[in-house]
RNA sequence: GGGCGGUUAGCUCAGCUGGUAGAGCGUCUGCUUUACACGCAGAAGGUCGGAGGUUCGAGACCUUCACCGCCCACCA
């Protein structure tokens, strides 16, 4: 309770912090709060101390709050600090830096303060803590204290200590980063610098639009020390060394020592007096710049700045920053906002925002959480070049990836599928035959490897290109392992274990040439594993992998003809697989192609060896009408049938095509459905309406196959 | 309090400017097929968190609710 000057009214305020009412220098209540208006303009006597201080107006006082006036201490509070600049009041402080309370010799404390005797004694030096105790106890002795209730409030802590931080007045340099901040907004709206994934822009800018000015004094001991000399009268020199400090100190004194220009050019001139004079006269700021700030000239200080390199001037302005977003503000917002003051130039173009790695909980990895999942110990169990892929696979744009060890499995064993494939490669005999040209291939397989090829290599090189790294693993995990090994590899088994010509030469050249590519694709995501490959167990040996730049484009192989026909080839396999596996048949059986016109029959001829090898076929014949028994699929718009003879039950097989053609049905529905709708017709795109009429055309033909089908199982019957 | 993100198959996650849902792992069924069982072949599994709305058409766009998470600020 202070007691208001001249009257027997007290005005009671509220804290958590008794001690600070040491450095109050005014008690604010809100101006339209009825109960306290009436005291505004009142001087209240702060008990203790004997500080005559004003009752004040003002919004800020929250009459819900507390008691509904609150003490103002604008040494020791960020909120009231700004009150009591408004109000032009004055700043006590009373604490030192270790919080401890700083009262003798403490000018702005004593001034217009009558302590009571004992203060002083009691409380100077004294932690906060004690002084608290202190305080409070002399208050409750002399009646002012209206309650003490217990309340829950959130108090800032140090990050490394863990102890109680109290704001205090000191001395600082501020950068106005408002003012630097305008032309990295503009930048980044002229997309002379571009976000990706862009949503960070929102970030960069939320942070920018309410910049503060930005403290880059700091008082520890590693770091940038800031280049300010003070002289003997508080004459501050910001100079790039101290022979500039001196130089401008002295200028400066001269007047001040009534020394002649001359006598200022002789101490000047000489060192030992120079040294001297700088011992005397000035002294150099002790604080050291914040780690942000010395970032923050990485770009071009890293390049030799402020000297005009060759290095900067050919690696300034960067092409990519690759960063976390966690930092958005406090490094890529500063270096832009630094380079383009000093250099005049955005120091990137792109800045590439990559997913972090969370633990298995989602929170920050950090090192004082102690929550770091150590990579070492995952290369130990996975391998390096598991883990790197597991990270390129997961690193989706915009989020996070919360590390999972199955993940990572999975790519160990892919590259131990990439080792095997290899393995199979050199024992075939394919060697890397530099005059080989993917274009020249007259083997048709050859011809779609190549095509395979060109097309995962573009699919990477997009993805790369757009930093969805994500997609770019997953296009070359496809490819390796689905197009690569599960196709290309066995498909190409009996040219390599058949008799030497021509055509084994080139089929051995191809694959060595299409491992060679994917190699090159890989390397980025798994260094290790490739480059052994591609120097080490690779023959004739390359220039390590690491050296290339880049991989060729590719741009120009491609053969649309030979994936159609390799494409049918593979569809064919899989069907036959498939009703294999679902009606449990495991003998080799005879595969017949039901009426198929010359053209398909021809194709069906080519590859009749590959399918009785890869679909455990034991014919391949052409008939104009299956027996009865006969298991009929569709394959491309074409019936083809296994001759299953007593091994599959009728009615099963008709439930099977039944169930087919019901799908079937359901297609044409949803198909009709859509383009009996006139609406659909009128409003979509022409392409999607063809598209669907398309689609409708190619059920109905499917249909009616499978009509037919079941027409002959019915008469079979 | 302000801002941002997430909620899709049992699990971990993709899904571009709206056009009939995908991967890996796991599960199930078959395989000692001489590159690979860290493998091969096949299969099952989702009313895309709830409710409205826009649209010929919504996992995707809008509104709203619920839950989860992150960042920043403040706290008499």
């Amino acid at each position: 309770k202070y007691p208001i000057e001249g009257s027997g009214e007290f005005i009671v305020v509220a804290t958590t912090r008794p001690e600070t009412m040491l450095g109050d220098v005014a008690v604010a209540v809100h101006p339209q709060n009825e109960r306290l208006k009436h005291l505004i303009g009142r001087t209240a006597i702060l008990p203790l101390v004997g500080r005559r201080i004003p009752v004040i107006g003002d919004e800020y006082a929250d009459p819900e709050k507390g008691s509904g006036a609150v003490k103002i201490t604008p040494a020791h509070d960020f909120n009231d600090f700004e009150v009591g600049r408004q109000h032009g009041l004055p700043l006590v402080n009373v604490f030192d830096a270790a919080a401890h309370l700083a009262l003798k010799n403490n000018d702005a404390f004593l001034k217009d303060a009558h302590p009571e005797p004992d203060l002083l004694e009691n409380l100077d030096g004294k932690s906060r803590e004690a002084a608290r105790k202190w305080i409070v106890e002399q208050l409750q002795s002399q009646g002012l204290i209206e309650k003490i209730e217990p309340t829950t409030h959130a108090v800032p802590h140090g990050d490394r200590s863990g102890a109680v931080l109290e704001p205090y007045l000191t001395d600082q340099w501020y950068v106005d980063a408002k003012t630097l901040a305008q032309p990295a907004m503009a930048a980044v709206r002229e997309r002379k610098t571009v976000f990706t994934p862009p949503q960070w822009e929102a970030t960069f800018f939320n942070w920018m639009e309410n910049i503060q000015p930005w403290c880059i004094s700091r008082q520890i001991w590693w770091g940038h020390q800031i280049p300010a000399w003070y002289g003997p009268d508080g004459k501050i020199f910001v100079a790039e060394s101290e022979d500039d400090a001196v130089a401008d100190a002295l200028a400066h004194y001269v007047e001040i020592e009534e020394l002649t220009p001359e006598q200022g050019g002789e101490i000047a001139a000489d060192p030992k007096r120079r040294a001297r004079f700088a011992r005397e006269y000035i002294r150099r700021d002790e604080d050291v710049l914040d780690t942000w700030f010395s970032s923050a000239l990485w770009p071009f200080s890293t390049l030799g700045w402020p000297d005009q390199t060759p290095e900067l001037k050919r690696f300034y302005p960067t092409s990519v920053l690759v960063t976390g977003f966690d930092i958005i503000f406090f490094w890529v917002a500063r270096m832009m906002m630094m380079g383009l003051h000093f250099m005049e130039q955005v120091p990137f173009r792109d800045v590439y925002i990559h997913a972090l790695v969370r633990d298995e909980r989602g929170q920050k990895m950090s090192k004082s959480k102690g929550n770091v999942i150590d990579p070492l110990a995952v290369i130990d169990e996975y391998g390096a070049d598991a883990l790197r892929f597991t990270l390129a696979a997961m690193a989706a744009q915009g989020r996070d990836i919360k590390l999972s060890a199955q993940r990572v499995e999975g790519y160990r064993n892919f590259a131990t599928k990439l080792w095997n494939a290899a393995r199979f490669t050199e024992i075939n005999g394919c060697a890397r035959d530099p005059a080989f040209d993917p274009r020249g291939s007259k083997e048709i397989l050859n011809r779609w490897i190549a095509h395979e090829t060109a097309k995962a290599t573009h699919e990477v090189t997009a993805a790369i290109e757009a930093y969805k790294f994500n997609d770019a693993a997953a296009a070359i995990y496809r490819f390796v392992w689905n197009v690569y090994c599960d196709w290309y590899l066995e498909l190409i088994k009996p040219v390599l274990t058949g008799p030497d010509g021509s055509a084994k030469s080139e089929t051995q050249a191809a694959t060595a040439w299409a491992l060679d590519q994917i190699l090159k694709l890989l390397h980025p995501f798994m260094p290790f594993v490739t480059e052994e490959l591609w120097t080490v167990t690779g023959s004739p040996k390359h220039d390590p992998l690491l050296t290339l730049s880049r991989w060729p484009s590719l741009e120009g192989i491609g053969d649309p003809g030979a994936e159609v026909e390799i494409g049918w080839v593979i569809d064919l396999i899989t069907s036959i697989r498939s009703v294999r596996a679902e009606m449990n048949v495991n003998v080799a059986l005879p595969l017949v192609m039901i009426r198929v016109g010359d053209h398909v029959w021809e194709r069906a001829q080519r590859w009749s060896e590959f399918v009785k090898r890869m679909a455990k076929i034991s014919s391949v014949t052409r008939v104009p009408i299956p027996n009865p028994g006969t298991l009929q699929l569709i394959v491309r718009g074409e019936i083809v049938g296994l001759e299953l003879a007593g091994l599959v039950d009728l009615a099963a097989e008709r439930s099977r095509l039944a169930k087919e053609m019901a799908k079937c049905d359901a297609d044409i529905a949803r198909v009709d459905a859509k383009l009996g709708n006139p609406n659909f017709v009128a409003r979509a795109p022409e392409e999607v309406v063809e598209e669907e009429k398309e689609k409708r055309e190619e059920a109905q033909l499917r249909k009616a196959k499978i009509a037919e089908a079941l027409q002959r199982l019915e008469g079979a019957a």
